[in-house]
Formats: structure tokens, sequence, C-alpha cells
RNA sequence: CGGAGCGUGGCGCAGUUUGGUAGCGCACCUGUUUUGGGAACAGGGGGUCGAAGGUUCAAAUCCUUUCGCUCCGACCA
């Protein structure tokens, strides 16, 4: 393509809405433009990269065996009542209604309408397996689109669905789409780690995600330091933590601490180290209260808690509520002598000796409290945000957090919407059964920006040589007669050899080339100008590591190649 | 939805405190000279200040309402 004819607006000042990097070099790189919050038009160059990530991801999915189709954007309320989602996608769903008042959604995953497609299609079990699935626009009305295509309402979105009829045939169509995803992520040059992940919204029981490790990511990931264990903070579990010394119980007492609330206030001004204070949060689940605790120096994993109670809905008690389930003021409760309430505790809690907490009592805190002795505890379990340096549950390890950008997910869905939506199919008794399903999901228009997190600089974008818009770019420098006939055989050589190239044949100065060529990230550059043609060569600049190579005007394009080979 | 910030030519911003009828840089158009890391000079076009209402002789500026954008949180594949 030459740039003299090719749509592609750069710009030399970051916009002001975008924040991080990959939001900023996408504007500024001309890939993409904003309609509103969270909604974008892909330029061709942006296009042309979402395409490459496309045909990376198709062809290790058709290569797994799983067969491509397409599905509808619009679907009936009907669907999603049947599987129980309309009400608990809810608000994430645009909805809408046709002229005969009939009611649709724009669709945020495809698990209803694939689920009534196969049912239809699927009698025996000789159907089965089958794995079936479309990259698509997915529209979901999220609560903060941010970070350009990071997080956007309206997103490309490749969605695969797995029938077994068994949960041996799940595991191994799970199997061969994790492998597919590690391959589909690799060639596309990215580095991505998959964890353990909480199977949310979606239901099921297994999940993992894969995720590339960037600082603005939005999750926040648990990795072992010497071990393969890896999982979503909200997943991750930590192993047991030495308990130091055996402490003599001692007797309970009440103390003043007044306007002491919270537990740096409270720990410090008792002299006692947070780890053990006893943390107590009052929670709605569901509209049902429940008194949580946690050891000072730990904070609540919302995601566990919210499983174990399979609540839809955790909120903390308002302040003003306070009085209808305690006898105190916000930051004095406790579970001594708390009646009526649910009491939940981290298992660390457990630990705890002539430990603190609140004493149901405005002003006061109970010190040398203990476990079992001055309070029940209903139920223990883990329900604790893991830390690093926590211990890892797998080895004698030790756990590291990192953030990362989810670009991809898989879950072991089971029978969930097989049941609901009766999907079943004959086995060799005549006998009904309900179809395994799983689903997979990968993030094509995030994993671009995902892929620009990993790989850019103070330039601008380095494109891994796979999805790269372009392989390389010829720089004309001045309008010399024998610099356009170079260049212009070059690119026609080039280009005849299957090579993507660009030829910045724009009538600007050698800045602006150099600039918008670093900015846009083509992995390797070929600068051609008139004084280096006077010594017969051109120069080769490798966007990455910046290496120049003075090339003979001999063979130019076999070397160029070559050079090409040698660049990821 | 709660908190914070911001909406002024295409982009980045100043002007708002203390009302007096809009300015700078970049980009754009024409011309000349330039041409290896975002050129220089000269000339030129483009905004009614997010929107609506109000106060005032007079509103970008003050007041009210509203819409949008960004960030933090809640929430969310």
């Amino acid at each position: 393509m030459k740039m003299s004819n090719l749509y592609l607006p750069t710009l030399k000042e970051t916009p002001a809405e975008a924040e991080v990097p990959s939001h900023q070099l996408m504007l500024r790189a001309g890939m993409m433009r904003t309609l509103t919050a969270g909604i974008y038009t892909y330029l061709p160059l942006g296009w042309r990269v979402i395409r490459k990530v496309e045909d990376i991801v198709r062809q290790a999915m058709n290569e797994s065996g799983a067969q491509e189709l397409l599905m509808p954007i619009i679907h009936t309320a009907e669907l999603w009542k049947e599987s129980g989602r309309w009400e608990k996608f809810g608000p994430l769903m645009i909805k809408f209604q046709d002229r005969k008042g009939r009611d649709y959604c724009l669709g945020p995953t495809h698990e209803e309408v694939i689920t009534a497609l196969v049912r239809g299609e699927i009698r025996s079990y000789k159907d089965l397996p089958v794995n079936l699935y479309q990259i698509q626009t997915k529209v979901r009305d999220e609560i903060r689109p941010r970070f350009g295509v990071m997080r956007g309402r309206e997103f490309i979105m490749k969605d695969a669905y797995s029938f077994d009829r068994d949960y041996e045939g799940l595991d191994r169509s799970y199997r061969a789409m994790y492998d597919a995803y590690m391959k589909a992520f690799t060639n596309c040059g990215l580095e991505v780690r998959a964890v353990e992940a909480d199977t949310g919204a979606m239901g099921g029981s297994e999940s993992h995600e894969f995720m590339v490790l960037a600082e603005v990511g939005e999750d926040r990931i648990a990795f072992c330091d010497s071990c393969s264990y890896a999982a979503n903070v909200e997943k991750a579990v930590a192993g047991e933590r030495e308990v130091s010394g055996s402490e003599e119980m001692k007797e309970m007492e009440e103390v003043h601490t007044p306007g002491q609330k919270t537990i740096e206030e409270v720990s410090e001004f008792l002299g006692v180290d947070p780890a053990k204070t006893i943390k107590s949060l009052a929670l709605l689940a569901d509209g049902e209260p429940v008194l949580v605790l946690v050891a000072g120096d730990d904070q609540l994993n919302e995601v566990k808690l919210a499983n174990y109670l399979a609540a839809n809905e955790l909120t903390p008690v308002a302040d003003e509520d306070f009085e209808k389930y305690f006898s105190s003021t916000p930051g004095f409760i406790g579970p001594v002598g708390l009646e009526g309430i649910r009491v939940l505790a981290d298992l660390r809690v457990k630990d705890i000796v002539n430990g603190v907490a609140g004493a149901n009592k405005t002003d006061y805190h109970l010190i040398n409290v203990n476990p079992g002795r001055d309070f029940i505890v209903d139920e223990y379990l883990d329900l604790r945000i893991v830390k690093e340096g926590d211990p890892c549950p797998k080895c004698d390890g030790k756990l590291e957090i990192k953030s990362g950008i989810e670009v991809g997910h898989i879950f072991k869905l089971g029978t969930k919407y097989s049941e609901s939506m009766e999907a079943t199919y004959l086995d060799e008794n005549g006998k009904e059964q309900f179809i395994v399903m799983g689903c997979y999901g990968i993030g094509i228009s995030r994993l671009v920006a995902a892929a620009i997190e990993q790989n850019h600089d103070e330039k601008g974008i380095i494109w891994p040589k796979a999805i790269a818009p372009y392989q390389v770019i010829i720089l004309a420098l001045g309008d010399d007669e024998e610099v356009v006939k170079v260049t212009e055989e070059l690119y026609q050589e080039l280009t005849a050899r299957g090579v993507e190239t660009l030829l910045d044949d724009r009538k600007e100065r050698p800045g602006v080339k150099f600039n918008d060529a670093d900015l846009i990230g083509i992995p390797l550059r070929i600068t051609v100008g008139a004084r280096s043609l006077k010594n017969n060569t051109i120069e080769a600049r490798v966007r990455r590591t910046g290496e120049e190579i003075q090339l003979e005007l001999e063979n130019t394009v076999d070397k160029i190649i070559e050079i090409l080979d040698r660049i990821e």
C-alpha cells in the first residue's frame, strides 16, 4: 500500500480522552476513532491488525477441530428467560423492542443461542462431540467502559461452545481449547499465562483465564515463585501459614476505645499487631444479614463469599441500618454476644489467640478474645484475598501478585445450560441425557490492546511481526528521481513476493516519516534517500531493537526478506 | 450508582477567580524557500465557548437544570 493513498490519520499529540498507552497509541497511530465511550470505529490500519489476530485464532481453532459459524447479534428475550439470565444479566444487556412490542437484546454472549440451535439438531450420542465457534461483535452495556478497547461496550470476540456426551469428553474438549488458546496467543507473539479462575456469571465448574501481564491490567493474579500454581486473586487460595508459638488464653476484657473505628486505629491505639485483631464485616447477601470475620491484616474476598453463599448480590450494611442488626455504631461491632446473625469466618481467624474485636458497644472493644471460647462461628472457610508473600497452596514457594489483562477465558459449563434449556441426546441405551457443555472466549479487540501494552516504547507501537498490519515500511526521502525509482521497484518486488509492504511516498519531510513509521510500529523499516544512494546503499532498521543494517543495492529484496525472517 | 475532574475551531490548551462580545500552538489552504528525525517565512479559512433556561445594559465567565467525556470506587466475561 502506498501511504499517499492510505487513510491513516496519525496524531502528533495525545488525545485527552486516553489514559493508558494502548488506548493513546491506537488513537495516535490512526488505528481507531471514538464514537462514544467504549464504542469505536476501526480505521484501515487497526482493522488490518484485528484481521490478523482473527486469522491466527481461526487457524488454531480450525486445527483443534472446531467449526466456524455465525450467530445473530439480535436475540429474543424468550431464550434468555429460558436460561434464567434475562434478569441475571439484566442491566448488562442492551434491550429493546420491535414494532410489535416483542422484547429483544443484543447478544452479550451466545450460550443461549447456541444451545437452542444445537438442541434442535443433536439427537444421538453419535452426533457428539462437536465444537462450534464464531468471531463476532458482542454488545455489553458495561457499567464502566474504560481504557479504550480494553473494556468496550461493543467488542470483537471469538466464542466457542463444545458439546460432549459426558464429563470425560468435556475434559478432552476443554484441554483441546486450552492448547489451542496457548498456541493462538503464542502465534500472535504474546506472552500469556494461564491461571485458575472464578466462573462468575457463566457458571460451571472449572475455569482458566489467559492473562497478558501488564501494569494496566484490571485483574490481579497470584503466582507461585517456585511451582506452576497461578490463579486470579478472586480464586487464589493461600497455603497454611505457620502459627507462631503458643500463647495462654487470657481473660477477656472490655476496653474504652473512643472514636477508634478502623483496624489501623484500633491496633495502634491498643498497641496490638493488626493480625491479632478480628475484622468484622456486616454484609447483606441478597438481603440476608451475615457477619464475616477476617484477620485484621487480611481483606475479604467477596467472590469467594458470594460463591459460598450462592448470593447474587453482596452489599455492606448501610450505616443508618446498623441499629436494625447491631447494638453499636459501625466500627465497634463484633462476634461476641451477637445473636440472630449468621457468622462466617476466614480460616485464619481460628488461629487468633487473645485477639481484639468490637464489643458491640459504641466506643468499646474487647481484648483477649478467643474464637470458640468467647464466640461461635457458624462456618470457617477460606474467605480472604491472598497477599504477596503468602505461602503457595501447592508447594513451599511464596505467592507473587501481578496485574494482568484477561485475553481469553475457558469454562467447563457442564449441564447448566443444557438442563435449563433442555438440550439432550440419546445414549447407546436409548436413554435421554443432558449434553455436557464448555464455552471458550477470546477477546480479539482486547488482545490487540494487550499486545500494545506489552509491546511499545516512547516512540510508539512495536508490533510482533505476526500481527503487524504490514511487515515492511519503505521510506522514500525526498523526491529525487533515483529515490522514487528505487523505492518503487523495491515496493513492487516485495509486494510481488508476498511481503506486506507500505511505501511512504507522501510529500512529507523525513522527520515526519521516521516518526510515523515508529508510531505505527512496522517491524522493519527501509530508508532510501539520495544521500545513501550515492554510496549505492540503503538502510534497514529493526523497530524493536533499533538495529541498523546498510544494504548494498544488489539482491536487495532477498536481503530484506532474510532480515525479516529473523525478526519476531 | 457514589466520589473527583473536565467540556472553548480537527487536535492540545489559555481565558472563567474580578462579566465588557474569543486567543495561542499544532493541523488545514495558497505562495516562496527548504528536505536524513515532527521545516521557515508571508498570506488565508474555520469556533459563539457541550445543550437548555435564568440573572444582567452586557455572559465562555454568575445561577439552575441537563447531556457528554475521563479517572477512582461499587459492579462487571
